[in-house]
DNA sequence: TAAAATAGTTATGCAGCTTAACCATTAATT
DNA sequence: AATTAATGGTTAAGCTGCATAACTATTTTA
């Protein structure tokens, strides 16, 4: 445990500051110049698609996961299953429980997406030692088991 | 350097994927729960007035920094300069530049929701040993760096 | 069996972004 | 010096993504 004021805590807190926000913006704006283009796909769709492509197969679980209302997410879903990219299946055990899946296309698509991201990001890890490398992993491994509970 | 495709940068990417979306996720909803009830403050107004705060001074700047549309940030601009957030100043040099200031009250609003966020963000990192702290900038500086140009 | 909880949708409205078209000012071209 | 191009900013129209409120359907609990 630190001192919640200590001169380290501090630094971090701007560095996440300072890190995370731009970093996040250029992201977007890699998949949004690529996706849309390429698929007329948003980011935003994009990010839900991958949140079920990772097993995420609910609107009550997507909401959660990225803190927004189970409204909006239903309707980003009703969007993605219009295009085939997503399919819904009613589980037979629970019938208010509808499981959300990537269709075949949705697969492929998602499938080019995330290899042109990666592709991106890999561009400017090129640039980097392997102490670099470590030290991203590391410093992310660090903040994902930090920032994974509510605060304390 | 390091090869494009080692195992090292395919475990960074993965890791840069799963830590920097729901962390930001998680950053905004606390700025939004926060800002909005107290101060009726969108993140985006917040994210707005942090950047003139930080010193960026005109519309150009804040569309680059953000990577959005001019419009998009002339419009933003115009709802804070309407709460007398925002100041706004014909430069007497280029009287295309209109410079950019908060107010002494767009000053007192951001000192306490900045001092807001970075609680949240503090009361996460206590629970943190110093290695931690220093994984977390030592990965975080090195993130800034490797993307803070485009892409060799 | 009635009440409460859970999963999802529909309706309505607002905020934030886009592109296209525009004005004003300054810099570059000739 | 006059014209053209570039820069800084705004306005207009339209779309996406989010919110809350109110709703249906199903399952759990009391």
């Amino acid at each position: 445990m630190t001192d919640p004021s200590s001169p380290a805590i501090e630094l971090a807190i701007d560095r996440i500051w300072e890190t995370l926000p731009p970093l996040w913006q250029r992201l977007r704006a890699a998949i949004r110049a690529y996706a849309t283009e390429n698929f007329n796909l948003s980011v935003e769709q994009f990010h839900t698609l991958r949140l079920v492509r990772r097993g995420l197969g609910s609107v009550s679980e997507l909401a959660a996961e990225k803190r927004i209302s189970r409204p909006a997410i239903s309707q980003a879903v009703e969007a993605l299953v219009q295009r085939g990219l997503l399919s819904r299946t009613t589980s037979l055990e629970d019938r208010r429980y509808i499981r959300l899946e990537l269709t075949p296309e949705g697969q492929a698509l998602m499938d080019a997406v995330y290899q042109h991201a990666r592709a991106w990001i890999g561009a400017h890890l090129q640039a980097s030692s392997s102490e670099d490398l470590g030290a991203v992993i590391q410093g992310l491994e660090t903040l994902q088991r930090l920032f994974d509970e509510p605060a304390a």
